[in-house]
DNA sequence: ATGGTAGGTTCCCTA
């Protein structure tokens, strides 16, 4: 089962391009982050076109995230929990084969002396609670992939000095992206990379991708359950190096077929 | 110290 995350910046302006990874990487599972727009106006047809099943979460203009599937989705729980008065789009999960599967847009926290940065800590905060109080006691597979917005640590990052106070690399966010590691989560790429200097989004500016200059950010999670069939993970920069590419490129794993 | 690019909306915001 090959489960796959791309923020593909605007599922409308990245149509062809996600059409075309879709029928080149072939995932089962693809999880997507700021689709932008809403739900009615998502490109279904030509989604399931490529035979997928979709469960979209959108909002307009800004955020949303979606689960495309070649296998049913079942369910389907749309918004982090924890705070009712939270209206962005940035989480939706489902169970695909048994897996429980999340597509996660978190908050990008910048600048950080604006009330950008606390929404951030307190949604991070509230999807520590629900890994730990709800998806962990579980002890399913789970599999929760999208853009954290976090840098794991410097090995990360082309310029950590650069960025040490940005909201990507702050103490703040690393901690609460550890505190989900630290219940015995696996970020799959990391675990199965020692290299450093791999990268998931390069800034549309300044010729990032031409330099190579970006930041690894994209990530996929992975319960104990799950991780005991992690049998690879990689990045695909292919897509990022394309016309009219997002800013960031898919990042996949495969997981064995339960036992 | 600033600006560079891309995508959205609406005469500017987010990344």
């Amino acid at each position: 089962m090959k489960i796959a995350t791309f923020n593909v910046n605007s599922i409308k302006a990245r149509l062809p391009r996600v059409l075309e990874w879709l029928e080149d990487a072939a995932p089962d599972v693809a999880l997507l982050q700021e689709i932008k727009t809403v739900p009615e106006d998502f490109p279904s047809l030509e989604i399931s076109g490529l035979g997928y099943e979709m469960a979209v979460h959108g909002q307009k203009s800004y955020n949303g995230v979606a689960i495309l599937s070649r296998t049913p989705i079942e369910d389907v729980v749309m918004g982090l929990p924890g705070d009712d008065e939270d209206t962005q789009a940035r989480y939706i999960e489902a169970t695909i084969q048994g897996v429980r599967v999340a597509s996660i847009y978190l908050p990008n926290g910048n600048p950080t002396d604006t009330d950008k940065f606390p929404y951030k800590l307190d949604w991070m905060d509230r999807l520590v609670t629900y890994v730990r109080d709800t998806l962990i006691p579980q002890e399913r597979p789970f599999v929760l992939g999208g853009d954290y917005n976090v840098v794991p640590n410097d090995d990360d990052v082309y310029d950590p000095e650069g960025w040490a106070d940005d909201a990507l690399c702050r103490p703040e966010s690393r901690a609460r992206f550890r505190a989900i590691l630290n219940m015995g989560v696996t970020e799959a790429w990391r675990t199965l990379h020692k290299e450093i200097g791999a990268y998931s989004f390069w800034d549309y500016q300044r010729g990032r991708w031409q330099r190579d200059e970006g930041v690894r950010i994209d990530h996929l999670l992975l319960s104990p359950q799950a991780a005991d069939r992690l049998v690879a993970c990689e990045i695909d920069r292919v897509p990022r190096g394309k016309e009219k590419a997002s800013d960031h490129t898919p990042v996949w794993c495969e997981i064995s077929d339960a036992a």
